[in-house]
DNA sequence: CTCGTTCCTTTGACTCCGTCCAATCAACCC
DNA sequence: GGGTTGATTGGACGGAGTCAAAGGAACGAG
């Protein structure tokens, strides 16, 4: 799997994410430079705390709600996406082609479903008079590996 | 709206409720019976937190727990569905005939969406090796009355 | 009807995620 | 290199959901 979760952070990276952070338009401060360096090397869906753990074995400690902060200022400008996987803890992931989540029922993994238009909204409602930004699709079941481990076993 | 909060329960609705709790091999305890009901009578989606509170205007105190366990028993049955509505407090609502949800993005409403297909999966998706057993889509936007309020203010 | 077993309910405390607020500090513009 | 604006920080708060143990109720058998 690409992307694995970084080892480090090296200057050119942080850099890197500054620029990105002026052209959408928000102040490159280290903490913003820090997570989107950290989201861009890092594949997958995260909670917030894995990120804040995440980001202490770099050497970098933040409060958590500078994490918070910062991750829905990425949000808001396109450069993370929060993951829908419906109740729980909320997760982040970072910008990409817009597609869906399975969600294993089982072990609770989570991955990733191209989507078949790959913009929003790929969906159509009948909802009279709204105006629909997105559609989103959660996929639940079991994952190919607690498939195999057994019928319908916990 | 058809179903609006019951305020009160007869004796016939709780034994209703009895018989239905029987017949998906739960025990028919008060509150169940109780909770059962009252979802029975009360159309749209439900945090735990207003389910307690009607309850109590009902003249029925359970802890939260109760609560908990309740709702638990019921979706893991089918006589309940837990409405996805993405992070944030669980939302449930009676079973029905299989649907989406619509959120809207400035008020928080939630409304139904019919399903196309009516029945679960709905949705194919290419994840190699895994059984999906549902597809849930959340529609996200503007309801009608906050897109007529204003284009795109708060 | 009564007993007994099994399951459910109840109680309280606890954990975790996320938010609010005020004061300090840093980034960007000139 | 200052000044202004905005972000970060730290502590405290609230709310949702969970865990474990003890008491109590529902159902079936006798």
């Amino acid at each position: 799997m690409e992307g694995g979760r970084p080892t480090r952070l090296t200057p050119d990276d942080t850099a890197v994410a500054g620029g990105r952070l002026r052209n959408a338009g928000l102040r490159a401060t280290r903490p913003r430079q820090t997570v989107l360096a950290l989201l861009d090397g890092w594949a997958g869906h995260h909670a917030v705390d894995d990120l804040s753990a995440a980001l202490v074995d770099l050497g970098h400690r933040f409060p958590r709600q500078s994490v918070y902060n910062v991750l829905d200022d990425l949000v808001r400008v396109g450069l993370a996406l929060p993951a829908d996987t419906g109740p729980g803890r909320a997760l982040y992931e970072r910008a990409g082609d817009w597609h869906h989540h399975f969600v294993c029922l089982d072990c609770g993994a989570v991955m990733d479903v191209p989507c078949a238009i790959g913009d929003k909204p790929c969906l159509d409602a009948a909802v009279p008079g709204a105006e629909i930004d997105e559609a989103q699709v959660i996929f639940r079941g079991r994952c190919a590996d607690c498939a195999d481990r057994g019928p319908a076993d916990a």
